[in-house]
DNA sequence: CGGATTGTTCTTCC
DNA sequence: CGGAAGAACAATCC
């Protein structure tokens, strides 16, 4: 980005940690450099770092959207919006943020803006030192897409673990990124019930799932992901993977591999779908 | 009004 | 101590 951050506006205090006043100090006048993201979690960067007591640093702004949370960038030309990406114009639209869901709005000295909103306000954006990025940053497991990702790593991360497979998918700290809808829709491709105790798949049944963590993913990143009712991306689009779900959100529709009916059940406190006749 | 929703963290148990 | 399981938490919607 690169871009000077010349204004930081906190509309709900709880929405970032320390005090609001070091949060503005912090970023006003910075500006953000390399943009990564590990799982879910996006790591913003800062161009300088900035001190703050007991000669702790802060070199980063760590970003989590949870399940409602939307990162917006745009800017304002007369009485309407251009939405950019990557320098180019994209749409133009009269402007509806922010909004009531709005939570921070940086303004670039370009007079573009970006819009962090968030409507059930589980999102967040920190201040971070170097320390605690690293240790955020070391707790996920191995990142799908990434070279790490082989069939043996995979294999080890679900090694000696007791619990299902959903659940395995699920854990962080042995592979990065899945979340629920994935997880239900990885288990539906591999023809594996979510419910499977890991040590009962056979190796078939692993690498089955192994390949379709990445057959899942790279459709639903193609599609812009899922899109319910409330997430838009930084160009404030919808994900339109929803249509491509063969089970989530589709309790009680037929299945359209084998005609069965999508059921839905509460595993580990988590709504789990699959068609109880195709996956075994 | 209560249950559902998500990802993460805390608590408890063995 | 560590893995597993479950509760808690954030806030809102239907």
């Amino acid at each position: 980005m690169n871009k000077k951050i010349v204004q930081v506006e906190i509309r709900q205090a709880k929405a970032v940690n320390f005090e609001n006043k070091f949060f503005v100090q912090a970023l006003r006048g910075n500006s953000f450099g390399e943009i990564d993201r590990r799982g879910k979690l996006m790591i913003f960067r800062l161009k300088k770092s900035f001190k703050i007591s007991g000669s702790r640093v802060i070199t980063s702004v760590l970003a989590h959207l949870k399940m409602t949370g939307q990162l917006i960038y745009e800017k304002k030309i007369g009485k309407k919006v251009e939405v950019v990406a990557g320098g180019h114009k994209l749409i133009e639209k009269d402007f509806d943020l922010p909004n009531k869901h709005t939570q921070v709005i940086f303004t670039f000295d370009d007079r573009g803006e970006l819009f962090f909103n968030d409507l059930r306000r589980f999102g967040y954006m920190k201040l971070a030192t170097v320390e605690e990025v690293q240790k955020v940053l070391s707790a996920f497991g191995i990142e799908p897409f990434t070279k790490n990702f082989t069939y043996e790593n995979f294999l080890a991360a679900l090694l000696k673990r007791k619990v299902t497979i959903k659940v395995a998918l699920l854990d962080q700290k042995k592979i990065a990124g899945i979340g629920n809808i994935y997880a239900d829709e990885v288990c539906f491709c591999a023809g594996v019930l979510p419910t499977r105790p890991v040590v009962s798949l056979s190796a078939a049944e692993k690498k089955k799932i192994f390949v379709c963590i990445t057959e899942i993913l790279k459709m639903a990143i193609k599609h812009r992901g899922t899109t319910f009712k409330d997430y838009l991306d930084s160009e404030g689009k919808k994900g339109n993977y929803t249509d491509f779900l063969k089970v989530f959100d589709r309790e009680g529709e037929k299945c359209g591999r084998c005609g069965n009916l999508v059921k839905k059940i509460k595993s580990n406190g988590r709504g789990t779908h699959f068609c109880p006749g195709c996956q075994h």
